[in-house]
DNA sequence: ACTCTATCCATAGATTATCTATATATACGG
DNA sequence: CCGTATATATAGATAATCTATGGATAGAGT
């Protein structure tokens, strides 16, 4: 039996975006914050997390700078840049678009 | 700017599965079948088809026969096994939970 | 007869996304 | 001083999908 995923594959980089979009956060933060707010249903790996924020830095949707947390731990934290915004924008809507899709042929004509 | 897929990830076993509770159906016909109830938004390539239907056989979701179609043409037909018709119910109530999750996260606080 | 299009199956190889596992480092509580 | 939680990151394995082929045939149109 294939382990299934944590998450629903090809949604991260909306999800992590979209967290952004509530505050500036380190990337250990924004995977507890989808854990939280998910009630524990969807989780971030470290090996996914971390990826997944250097194609985003990468793509020039985030950006980011290095801090010291409220704990006086160093961390990295990202913001959301405009184009970041844009994508999320994009993503959100085209995912509308394919749930909707999916959500017909699950229906029973 | 990476290719956007034609199928949300994950999903399309759950897809073919649903779509065989309508009727036993040939690859061809499957892959129609999804594109046509789903306005064209989702489009199962022929490649990830027939090897998402091989896996499908392994795992004794679906079985299969070659028959004439009705226009005199070879096919191989699929049909919903018992332990497939279990493992699409998984699926289902398993994606539900996803999406509703991810609704959450999508959802502004 | 010939050609074109749609129907039908299937595999190889590339790409991408995710996971598991590992490595490093430090703040803080007990 | 030890364990746990916090914090980042990479390597390698796995899995799912796509692109690109290849083959075969029915039927329509010319």
């Amino acid at each position: 039996m294939p382990k299934k995923s944590e998450l629903l594959p090809g949604t991260l980089d909306m999800l992590i975006l979209k967290t952004l979009t509530r505050a500036p956060m380190h990337g250990y933060g924004i995977a507890q914050s989808i854990k939280r707010i998910s009630d524990d249903v969807l989780t971030v790996e470290e090996g996914s997390l971390y990826p997944a924020l250097q194609r985003l830095l990468l793509q020039g949707w985030v950006k980011a700078e290095w801090k010291k947390t409220e704990t006086n731990r160093r961390a990295r934290y990202y913001t959301l840049t405009a184009e970041g915004s844009k994508q999320l924008g994009e993503e959100l809507s085209q995912f509308e678009v394919m749930i909707a899709a999916i959500g017909r042929v699950l229906q029973d004509a």
